[in-house]
DNA sequence: CCGTATCCTCGTCGATACTG
DNA sequence: CAGTATCGACGAGGATACGG
């Protein structure tokens, strides 16, 4: 059970699979989009989610090279339920960030 | 928006919320109930989530001492994502093992 | 019973440099 | 463009001991 939790429980893959829910995204297309993500660990997130069954890698073998990542039906499974994260955080930013505030101001006078 | 992830992106967050979702417990109970977890992790992570506005934290003064945990009514709303990602993952935890033995078994021959 | 305080050890991650 | 390799720093987190 802790394995599968590793699987949500890290916030690269959220944020990835959450990147891929319009479709098919190059490797570069993922590097700009999840910020402040490094290159390396966009592929081991990449490579993990694709280990899972939750992605495709697809290579074409051009110059220069191109990988494409989708979302395998598995994948898309998943999405609904990361979203719902996503519209849970966003609805409820402002209000953690002042509880945190409050909370902060409370035990440091 | 990564500040908020790292609220759900923490695996014992996310345990400690479920275990929550049927109403208040004990610190002893909770360290019983999620497996695995250290005292102090448990300390922490039950901190970090009252700061967030996510559970609140009644002490008892009796002897022994006897402090409560639960949800606020912020917490409540996290727990429908928490428990949908919850079925998920036992949902799909085999399906994800086996993708997994899958995946090593042709990388490693 | 419910913590806090230390210490110490792993793993994780970013930076950098280099290939096909 | 899309990685892999290497290294070094950093912090999460377990173990332990002690206090209210």
């Amino acid at each position: 059970m802790l394995q599968i939790l590793s699987v949500i429980g890290d916030k690269w893959s959220i944020l990835v699979i959450g990147q891929l829910r319009d479709g098919t995204l190059r490797f570069g297309e993922l590097h700009r989009a999840v910020k402040g993500i490094s290159q390396r660990m966009l592929t081991l997130t990449l490579r993990q989610l694709e280990r899972d069954g939750l992605v495709t890698r697809t290579v074409h073998p051009s110059v220069p090279p191109r990988v494409d990542y989708a979302l395998t039906e598995l994948g898309t499974t998943l999405l609904d339920s990361v979203v719902a994260l996503g519209h849970w955080a966003t609805a409820h930013r402002q209000e953690i960030t002042t509880h945190r505030r409050r909370y902060d101001a409370a035990r440091r006078p």
